[in-house]
DNA sequence: TTGGGAACGAACAAAAATGTATGTCAAAAC
DNA sequence: GTTTTGACATACATTTTTGTTCGTTCCCAA
């Protein structure tokens, strides 16, 4: 999030990949450790920010604000803060962010499925190397 | 892919996130800059190194070779080599592959209708900083 | 006998993502 | 006047990901 090298061929390749398909910029969007996590502790209730510092595992609050800010800029969530001492921040889903919802909602069976058939061993296991034919 | 030092927080954290939920252990399996595009690119018919290297934009063969064999190693996608000189190597989804085929037709739309309503400039619009109440 | 193409492997370098520690702010409670 | 609280900001360190360059292997064809 911080500084960046524009020029990087690094930074290029995600520039084209990500206005040649709707799926990389989707990735770029919601992929990273937490964002995806964020958006599902989001889905059922709108929730301050040390609700959901607390709700997510480990989390650094650097961490869940640097997401949060990201997640704003795409429109993915809202942002709300009370004027009150001390600030209370509470933030919620957009309708983009809940347009997500169903797509979530099949990877997470998707993920689910996979783990159960190859277990987490497969995090490990080697391929094959030569399977010739 | 090669050294990382299984002890660290960051280590740590990706492991605890993906055995507790299944989107973060589906992300973790097809996250990553290319490997949803080579699943795309497979999604079709299959193809062999040379083909998908020419047909993805700027990916050099170092980083093209990981991501075949870790979506090999996750059982993504399936390897044949022919014995012929010179070799050729094919590849394929497997059942798992397809699967995902549907979640990321959605999520092609879902990534196409986001950056119609936002447009490139999204990724370097800022957020209002204060919108007290 | 050199040269070629396909599919990599290895060593190295650059960039990005993630994590740690500490500081700030306002006002109210003590 | 010192402390407390929530929601960050800032500086810095570490880890992971991505990219660059070169080398390798196999046999066959020129």
């Amino acid at each position: 999030m911080s500084k960046r090298k524009e020029t990087s061929t690094n930074s290029l390749n995600k520039a084209i990949l990500s206005s040649f398909c709707g799926v990389v910029h989707a990735l770029d969007l919601i992929g990273g450790r937490w964002k995806l996590l964020i958006l599902y502790k989001l889905g059922t209730n709108r929730k301050r920010f040390s609700e959901l510092r607390d709700q997510l595992p480990n989390i650094s609050e650097r961490m869940l604000t640097l997401q949060l800010k990201e997640l704003q800029r795409d429109h993915l969530i809202k942002r709300t803060v009370y004027a009150e001492v001390p600030a209370r921040v509470e933030y919620e889903l957009t309708d983009t962010g809940m347009a997500l919802s169903p797509i979530w909602q099949d990877l997470e069976k998707w993920g689910e499925a996979h783990r159960k058939t190859f277990g987490a061993a497969a995090a490990t296991a080697q391929p094959d190397r030569l399977n010739a034919v």
